[in-house]
DNA sequence: CGACTCGATTGATAATTATCAACGGTTTGA
DNA sequence: TCAAACCGTTGATAATTATCAATCGAGTCG
């Protein structure tokens, strides 16, 4: 049965072709009996909308990558107000403080319907003894971390609230060709960008009157990008 | 000569001693032969207020350990406006892009007169072949920038003004004990906390009013801890 | 020494955003 | 089906911050 399951895993193409696993070099590089090893204790599961990965001070043991869907990751400040420090899209993964042995640092909510490979903290340090590849990857997976969180700070944290509004827009288009954008509750907006509810929400507003974006479902719109970029610039 | 130069670095315990390179533990674990393979490569250097130790867009070969001074991590956005985004502190490291095989993304300028310890990205993915202990404090030290980033974007990027400068002046008080806080220039202060000159300096000079900072030079001011966490939480 | 420059400060005013409040539409559940 | 809850929107007003402009003080240079 685990060997079928494995098997599974291994020739689950389609599924891994976006997972972050796949990008971390570990499905390429290693033999298929290096593969056993990795995989039997790496599970997948679901989480719907508004499920909670974990909390901040969770003891952790595992990273994840996301497969599908979106997920935010939330600090509270001593004043009650609420901060939305990044936004985990699909193939990003989750919860690398782990790796330094560090508790989790925020609340990882799902934003949509989401779908997570968990990977224990030792089955990477054991491939790291193994392979020079994933050690890499994990460099690569860190190193986009920060430039993110360059990104939040520079464009999402300064400026006027519309260009706020216009950067998070794009950003949350990245790698998604032009298909409807995720469209965040004026709530998480305002986490996001700093701003009010009432200030994410006129802007909202403002923006679909003007046509530049164009809500298809309750969270999923169509933007602008040529306009929006324009936004940004002036 | 060299020799004598090597073991002049070995023996060098007191500059080693607030190094980066210490905590990373190369120093601790590699036996004399190692130490001579790491460090003919890597030279120290110096570098006064107002200097660039990089470029964003720079080619990058090297990371940098902070000896000794303070310095500012700068981006333009495409309206002209300055950001700074991080600040390196004494022990801390410097572009660690350089590890991804990136080019540098910020302005790194120096605000107090630094010392720096410049390490080729080819002799870490020597020593990771040959430590794990190095890889280890790697991970350390990326966890430790993008908690830092969560900092700046959740605490000295929103709320009052005020507040940011609160914030401001305990982060750059931490592990400084008692001793005179580094007091920004307005305009940094502005960048860094995304307002205006003006506001920072008309917040700062209430602050010397109510005797809460006191500038006891150019760039040092010693502050009332306790009266700005207060600041913090209301 | 005096003119000059630079950074900090302050004032007056405008612009932006927050706050408080109300309303409409949708969904949920009794 | 109706009430309740929730979310988004909008209005009116207050608070905060930006902007434009001027002044001050320290330090520099001829």
């Amino acid at each position: 049965m685990k060997q079928h399951q494995i098997s599974k895993v291994w020739n689950a193409g389609e599924k891994c072709e976006q997972c972050a696993i796949r990008h971390l070099v570990l499905f390429a590089d290693l033999k298929k009996s290096d593969f056993e090893l990795i995989h039997r204790p790496i599970n997948e599961f679901n989480l719907p909308v508004g499920a909670t990965l974990y909390h901040p001070g969770d003891r952790s043991e595992s990273i994840y990558t996301l497969r599908e869907g979106l997920v935010k990751l939330v600090t509270y400040l001593v004043d009650g107000t609420v901060r939305v420090v990044r936004i985990i899209k699909k193939g990003d993964v989750v919860g690398l403080e782990a790796l330094d042995g560090k508790n989790y640092f925020h609340h990882a909510i799902v934003l949509e319907d989401a779908s997570f490979c968990r990977i224990p903290v030792s089955q990477i340090e054991t491939l790291n003894e193994h392979s020079p590849h994933l050690a890499k990857q994990l460099t690569s997976r860190w190193q986009r971390v920060i430039s993110d969180a360059d990104l939040w700070l520079s464009k999402l944290s300064s400026g006027f609230a519309k260009q706020r509004v216009a950067y998070l827009l794009l950003y949350l288009a990245e790698d998604g060709g032009d298909q409807a954008v995720y469209l965040p509750s004026r709530d998480d907006m305002g986490a996001m960008l700093a701003i009010t509810t009432e200030t994410a929400s006129r802007i909202v507003a403002a923006l679909k009157r003007e046509g530049i974006i164009n809500v298809v479902s309750t969270h999923r719109a169509l933007i602008d990008k040529t306009r929006l970029t324009e936004l940004c610039e002036n």
